[in-house]
DNA sequence: GCCCTTGTTACGCC
DNA sequence: AGGCGTAACAAGGG
């Protein structure tokens, strides 16, 4: 599942595109922009890439924006090769027949999004302005900031993207799992020091993980959470609960709320 | 064929 | 008003 990790991946991948111009665009009709970018794209020559949370935004040389996210499935195939040949609950093939957006350039070369599961959206301009600091960009006082006032379950309000962009699941169990923290500890209740922890955490794996290859490469791994063995730093019995909606792993004996 | 998976949004409730 | 919890969505894979 693409998260922020894989978003950056693919961004880095995207940014070969950069002084090509699209000669053609094929867009799935299920997308509600799909007039518009085929109306709009053909003729325009991508000047730049970023990235904010699980967003990758092509820049345009008329000024627009092309924003790409990829859902739970989705995946970046740039001049024939995927950006990320194993992607946790995707498919492990590349059937064309999924493919939802191509964008051919005027060197011959193309673009794709290929997404079983149709939940990747393409739009123009995106608003970003609702997504929270993005996960590189994390300080303790930051996330202090965008949990002011808050009460649900860290784990719940790591996963909105208003308060923090480009948390998935599995990075968010990853990061709370080495900072030491509960996800049911409410944010309301912690600590200076369990805020700090957090932080510290996401600055230290995130860049490791991002530079093994992607969220499945954490402790916290894709193993772990189907086998749930003894919690690897204290022994203690791992535990599979729901918060936030979702699947999470967590050690009750090191991480405390 | 049932149920699991995830990111986002819609919706009802407080 | 806005936070919070839950469900719905798609669809392949086990």
């Amino acid at each position: 599942m693409p998260e922020g990790l894989e978003a950056e991946i693919y961004r880095r991948a995207a940014e070969r595109t950069v002084g090509r111009t699209i000669t053609a665009v094929e867009v799935d009709d299920l997308q509600d922009t799909a007039d518009e970018l085929r109306a709009v794209l053909p003729g325009l020559t991508i000047v730049g890439t970023h990235r904010v949370g699980k967003q990758v935004v092509l820049d345009l040389d008329d000024g627009e924006r092309l924003g790409l996210h990829f859902g739970m499935t989705g995946r970046l195939i740039v001049d024939g090769a995927s950006a990320i040949d194993r992607l946790e609950y995707a498919s492990g093939r590349d059937d064309p027949k999924w493919d939802r957006l191509r964008l051919d350039f005027d060197d011959g070369t193309h673009l794709r999004v290929n997404d079983p599961r149709r939940w990747a959206v393409f739009r123009l301009d995106p608003d970003l302005d609702r997504l929270g600091p993005d996960i590189f960009d994390l300080t303790p006082e930051l996330l202090a900031e965008r949990l002011r006032g808050r009460r649900a379950a860290i784990k719940a309000l790591l996963l909105d993207q208003g308060v923090v962009a480009g948390f998935g699941n599995m990075i968010a169990d990853e990061v709370l799992w080495q900072a030491g923290v509960s996800p049911h500890a409410s944010a309301a209740t912690l600590s200076d020091e369990q805020l700090a922890a957090i932080v510290e955490a996401a600055q230290t794996n995130l860049p490791e993980m991002l530079e093994r290859g992607g969220s499945h490469t954490g402790v916290i791994d894709p193993e772990v959470r189907a086998t749930l063995p003894p919690c690897p730093r204290d022994g203690g019995p791992l535990r599979r609960d729901t918060v936030g909606g979702r699947t999470t792993i967590w050690c009750p004996v090191h991480q405390t709320a």
